[in-house]
DNA sequence: TCAAAAGTGTTATCCTTACACCCATGT
DNA sequence: ACATGGGTGTAAGGATAACACTTTTGA
């Protein structure tokens, strides 16, 4: 019996309905017991090297099976391959198998699709409560967190510091893109359900009971999809300020209001209105169509498409090279 | 015989030297014809699941004993699972595997340490001779790649947006983190010598002889290395804009003008001398150590030391998001 | 004394941020 | 009329990019 490497694909897939940034997530079947998981996990899927040609045809491929969904804007997060973090091994051919699975963040502007049985869009801020900034600071952080971190600390200076940075405690400021950074450092402290468990199975244990603050800081997912879901929320988060990633969970019109409110439910804090329409109109990636939707509650707005031509002259943007002319 | 999954590590090590920016490559060996190949290739082992915890500990296990060299700052770059990229079968206990490779970053201050046979340091112009714009545009590009590429585009619209955007033609501005998709375009037009042999490896034929011009584009690498080595660099030349990266390839002190030449190595483009010196002092993230330099041809140069407490206080930068007060 | 490289000062311009205000619609 | 959200004007402050210039060394 040898032990060889089994490749899944993992996808966290982000639409964002009525302002919530929402992820599709499904309770997976277990082999072992028959029964649907308790915990929801993303879609994910082997990846088979006969059948398919590249990892993107494959995910492709295998989301559009288990979830009836197609998939527009694709990417690749991250490949996780640590042992322990609750990568269970897979039975393959006369072997077990360590699993390794490659992380794809996909957006999709339609999050009402029809969508097959046990698959369901969740809100993220049931994975990560306290990534919600919008209303201000949430209250999670220095009434649930901060002592924990604090506790966990005990006053080593390093994971003090750790902790300001990640959780912006103590006048540090908050840095919305720093989503796994975050979720790393409750994994380590222990106060996430997901390190318990990955402890007890690596000692033959079984997992305990999550303890109460544990519960309060947002629901685990099978295996480590809630570190992949984290990845895949950091990097668009971070991307959405030097790509225009915005526009692919858009409808075809939108009104500079709706893409606002997207824009704040994917970063998570709130954003400026009218500096924020003059950004994204000197950008020149809208165009405005002239037509108005009245169903505001106000003055009417005025709808506007994403221009996908004007990616031709995007420079980079980004903290400059002071370069030199011509 | 089942055709299963292998993974590959793959490493882009990047040094400066001299103002050259360098990257480490290898003439490995070749089981089939016992010898050495005629082609670079990046330092690569596979990965055993038994043996390793995670990825990066791997990579650095082989590294160190492939080349005699030790790793500092590492990151993952991308995985490579394409079919029909010349990632060669790897023979598996009973049948035949396909190879996945993970690529990886790692940067490092010492590019003279004492390195294994076959070992070598190589400037990458050797691999990308259009990507060094701090003489000015490249003669190669109009000269050699623009033909070549309108021939290919041959009226079509969309291949020449491509190529005018990829290689600033016809007014276009530079952009110089497109290293990947540069590469990727003339791998299409079947410019790069990579593209033939895979093309012939895919049929069974042998490959042919590079063409004249292909010669003239930079020297190939084995599998998929030149390609993995692109993303690379593209990765590089994008982070140096917004994460203090530049410093992992400086010695301990430097002096500005050094620190001006390393990065302008990086990013292949000349900077502003005085621009740049502000735009580094302002960020905090150096330290005047109040001595000079004196072999520096004209008058002595402050040294200067990377002040890596100061990441605390790193904000994001990149495009903004207008976020508002408090 | 001159070449070479280090380092400073200053300015126009653009971008960001903030504040104040007007406009169009439904109830 | 007034609440609600859409949309515009403008000015302060800071960063960038460009210019011109002085300083300190070695040959």
């Amino acid at each position: 019996m040898t032990l060889s490497v089994v490749i899944g694909l993992s996808a966290v897939i982000i639409a964002v309905r009525d302002g919530e940034a929402v992820v599709l997530t499904l309770r997976p079947h277990d082999a072992l017991t028959d029964r649907l998981s308790p915990l929801p996990g993303l879609p994910f899927g082997p990846f088979a090297p006969e059948g398919h040609r590249t990892f993107e045809l494959a995910l492709r491929d295998f989301v559009s099976a288990q979830t009836g969904f197609e998939l527009g804007y694709v990417e690749q997060l991250y490949t996780f391959g640590d042992k322990g973090r609750d990568a269970p091994r897979a039975e393959v051919g006369a072997g077990a198998a360590r699993v390794v699975s490659v992380g794809y963040l996909a957006l999709t502007p339609s999050a009402t699709e029809s969508l097959a049985r046990d698959t369901v869009w969740s809100s993220w801020s049931r994975f990560f409560p306290w990534e919600d900034w919008r209303k201000g600071r949430p209250d999670l952080i220095d009434e649930g967190i901060r002592p924990a971190l604090l506790t966990w600390a005990s006053g080593d200076p390093t994971r003090l510091a750790r902790a300001r940075l990640a959780f912006a405690l103590d006048g540090a400021s908050w840095n919305e893109e720093r989503v796994l950074e975050r979720y790393e450092l409750l994994y380590e402290a222990g106060l996430a359900p997901e390190s318990a468990r990955d402890a007890a199975r690596a000692e033959g244990r079984d997992p305990p009971e999550p303890a109460a603050l544990s519960a309060a800081l947002g629901e685990p997912m099978i295996s480590d999809h809630r570190r992949i879901l984290a990845t895949g929320l950091g990097r668009l988060r971070g991307k959405l300020k030097y790509r225009p990633v915005a526009f692919e969970v858009m409808p075809a019109e939108f009104t500079l209001s709706a893409l606002q409110r997207t824009v704040e439910a994917i970063a998570g804090i709130p954003l400026h209105k009218q500096n924020f329409r003059r950004v994204v109109e000197r950008t020149d990636l809208v165009q405005g169509l002239g037509r108005m939707d009245a169903d505001t509650g106000g003055r009417p707005a005025e709808l506007f498409r994403y221009r996908r031509e004007a990616l031709t002259a995007r420079p980079a943007s980004g903290l400059s090279l002071p370069g030199i002319r011509d």
